[in-house]
DNA sequence: CTGTTAGCGCATTCAA
DNA sequence: TTGAATGCGCTAACAG
């Protein structure tokens, strides 16, 4: 590998001409410039990343640490798009991704300190929102620039999320509007700040619309087929009603619609289905299901953007933006009851 | 920060003797050991990792580069699946992964050459396995220490791959075993070596069981549900006959899925079908599909071992260890014909 | 067993 | 406009 050195020696120059000339500075003359570029050429030279890393002292690298035991994760692609996102951003202002995924929320939170730490990377993009986050205060204390996928419940920092409020108060409207008057709602776990989030919203539009809100027809549920299926069983168990679903997450959707077939329930007719996250695969469903469609590769793009301007900005003071972005209910079938006035 | 010299200030000893500590030299008194243990302690010491990767000339990180356009990606969590296999195999040896995710082939191929090129990463796991492939020629010339996931079909070299071969030929061979006849093939797109793969298992079973293989009854479609659908319909109207359908991913299947709702064709009675990839959610069609179950994760971790142990022979000659990793048919609904004998 | 010295490849300050 | 010198933080060869 050719070095600035061989490039100076081929060029006639000193190295630190060479450094000038691949940093573009304005002072150099046009003719050395073209012999320093020639030479550069000749030798195929092409700087040392991790040199330059260690001069400037930055690494021009974003960690995005992820654990999986408490996501969705990847039955559905929403973390896979976030990537997407996050490395289109990435590509255009020359930073690069050190991804890094744990089983649970404590190596998480030591890869995280130690990518830091170790000077690996600038900053780091988290996606981590649990209510109680330890890892977000030490964060904050180590000063790392950061940016948090979701949002903080507790300290305000930079983070892109998307409105789950207002997807869920939409989605639980659209299902009033059809007509179905005893919504349940399938929570995910509670701990989560999206879990919270999305409470929120059906609750809202339920009050809103003059409907009592009752404890009883929420149920949370880790996320899986299964656990749709069985919050409603247990549901039914204990004898509460309901004639429609509002689920937290297109797998509790997929076992609602299990639920509904074991019951010989039609939907939409009998039951009103509406999932989260609009899973691709989901419109093949029968029926194809209503679903709040998240941005995912724009939540990914976003946070890196931010990240990266707020890199830029070495010196200032860090700043606290929260961008929202909005989800738009896909409505199919599954929610659409053919009422008395079509 | 806290540098080598601030512990060895404190210590009472040279930067040298702080750096043999670190790395766990033996010839270290154990008295100086615990004083440098200490003062590490005192002033939070953390090696710098750019500055160790510039003195020892290798990072400890690998470069995964992916692009999307020609997979299907991230409709199935196949590729999440093998990232999260590989980064829990660096885990364990405390190597890191960078991930680029690419528009298309070309700027793949630039991103590889890139991390190559600036000294980010010391090996790269690609996934590029089309049957002329330009990279990996190039990765060869290059010196550079890379696997494949999937297979090279020109040059040897570290690959972990799926037996798609023998996977096709078991699926083809089931849905011969229910009394399916006339067999239709879905594949992907033709330039893709898993594609060649599929296909080859698919006409060995057909041959090898003494039914024809049928040019007109293998159609190939771009990874999508209305590929597959589309692929059935053309051979519909070319008026060729087929009571079964091997997919070369689950898409397909859905599609054909589809279409036999369409034509009212009834699954698996009249239309047996077998799928690809075992996505998850398949499950949960109507009826369930039958497909080949891959060892996604695993794929990712053999990948990374690999490629972490050829980065540890560093003066050796490159290894062109090829493994495969087997897969397994899951057998549900969709391809169980109530044959007479029942 | 430990310290000294000399880099790793580049950026940057200070002179010229 | 350019070069020389110094440092980024750590490793490693060579002495002792």
């Amino acid at each position: 590998m050719a070095t600035i050195k061989d490039v100076a020696k081929i060029a006639g120059v000193s190295p630190s001409t060479v450094s000038r000339v691949v940093a573009g500075s304005s002072r150099i003359s046009n003719r050395t410039k073209e012999r320093v570029w020639r030479a550069m050429e000749e030798v195929h030279y092409v700087p040392n990343a991790i040199a330059r890393s260690l001069a400037r002292s930055h690494t021009r690298t974003v960690g995005f640490t992820l654990s999986r035991q408490a996501d969705q994760a990847f039955s559905n692609p929403f973390f896979s798009e976030v990537l997407r996102g996050m490395s289109s951003a990435a590509q255009t202002r020359d930073y690069n991704i050190l991804l890094s995924i744990s089983m649970n929320q404590e190596e998480e939170g030591e890869k995280c300190l130690q990518l830091i730490r170790e000077r690996r990377v600038d900053g780091l993009i988290v996606s981590t929102s649990r209510v109680k986050d330890s890892l977000i205060p030490i964060l904050e204390r180590e000063g790392t620039p950061f940016v948090i996928i979701g949002r903080s419940a507790e300290v305000p920092a930079l983070s892109v999320n998307n409105d789950n409020q207002q997807a869920s108060y939409q989605a639980t409207r659209h299902l009033l509007d059809q007509g179905y008057r005893n919504v349940a709602f399938i929570s995910g776990p509670e701990d989560l700040v999206v879990s919270m989030d999305r409470l929120q919203g059906y609750k809202q539009a339920l009050l809103e619309q003059g409907f009592p809100f009752r404890e009883e027809r929420v149920v949370s549920a880790d996320f899986s087929e299964e656990g749709g299926f069985r919050a409603l069983y247990s549901l039914k168990e204990r004898g509460v009603f309901f004639d429609a679903v509002l689920a937290a997450d297109d797998l509790f959707a997929l076992g609602t619609l299990r639920y509904a077939k074991h019951f010989h329930l039609s939907v939409p007719e009998e039951l009103g289905v509406v999932g989260f996250n609009d899973t691709p695969l989901m419109t093949y469903t029968d029926p194809p299901l209503t679903s709040v469609r998240i941005l995912s590769y724009e939540l990914g793009r976003e946070a890196m953007e931010l990240l990266m301007d707020r890199l830029g900005h070495a010196g200032r003071q860090p700043m606290n933006k929260e961008v929202v972005l909005p989800s738009r209910l896909e409505v199919r079938q599954s929610s659409l009851r053919r009422t008395g006035s079509v």
